[in-house]
DNA sequence: GTATAAACTAAGCCATGGCTAAATTTAAGA
DNA sequence: TCTTAAATTTAGCCATGGCTTAGTTTATAC
């Protein structure tokens, strides 16, 4: 499967400039996204789990300190994407809720895909949640169609 | 293949915390070498195809700004990944060249897998951009396994 | 050989998202 | 009720990686 270091430069000719440029640019934007989407994906889940949504176990499963999660979600709901009062829940809003759900979407159907395609269950769930910023629904479509095949 | 939202608890029951705020580390973690390895591919592909990587070609080709894409390429010479004089092109260490092949590797795989399962090359070399950095030796693994199938 | 353009560096701005330490508020228990 | 523990916020630190503007060096071309 490795590319023959020799052959690469036929093999694999450096791409235009601008398309490889915006390649860059598609993963700096998603980048920007990922963080909003695992926050607003994991809230949902506590809150559907556990009836709410509280900071230190926001922290606590993104593993990171309550300061650090508190000023992810104050950026958030500078956003729109949640609200919360201070010493309160936090809650999704309209528009924080439906990016949860395709977000959801997007980390179940990577996460379908790997143990389908003989991925184990741990490395699946690993993986999923770096992978699911970076699919196009190109590929999403590519996963899905393999997940339902036979 | 889209998840029942009301079935989702049951369903997608929350992991253990630690588990997953392991998860996310993997993903934090990924994230910071995302640029040195972009960075040290996109050297390495440069002096292969054109004899020397100049800043400017560098940062044209992330479509990022000459002065961003110096400081960070000053950060990997302070890694130990580069080399370089002032005013002069950047060359790889051993260590920045060992990465480099790593990743293009890495690269390669998850690129001819987007075509194998039928995304269009256009969508396949946007996809394994950003997938790249986020799969692991098993999932790899099962990458290969599929381009090599029948 | 010198003028000019191109490449690069320097300085300083910004937002993000980590951190710790300390203050505050809320909730719980005695 | 009152004390205390837990949760949250505030303040301030850091590195990364974007940006612009302005200065310096190098290379080109006349």
């Amino acid at each position: 499967m490795s590319v023959d270091p020799a052959k690469r430069t036929a093999e694999r000719p450096l791409q235009e400039p601008d398309a490889q440029a915006e390649a860059f640019a598609v993963v700096r934007q998603a980048h920007q996204m990922e963080t909003t989407e695992d926050y607003v994906e994991l809230i949902d889940d506590l809150i559907t789990s556990q009836g709410e949504a509280r900071l230190v176990e926001v922290a606590e499963r993104l593993g990171i300190s309550q300061p650090s999660a508190g000023k992810t979600v104050a950026r958030l709901q500078r956003e729109g994407y949640v609200t919360s009062e201070p010493y309160r829940s936090i809650f999704l809003t309209e528009k924080g809720k439906k990016l949860a759900d395709a977000s959801r979407e997007r980390h179940d159907v990577v996460y379908q895909f790997l143990l389908k395609i003989g991925v184990s269950d741990t490395t699946a769930k690993i993986d999923s949640e770096g992978l699911e910023h970076h699919v196009s629904e190109e590929t999403l479509d590519a996963f899905r169609r393999i997940i339902n095949a036979r």
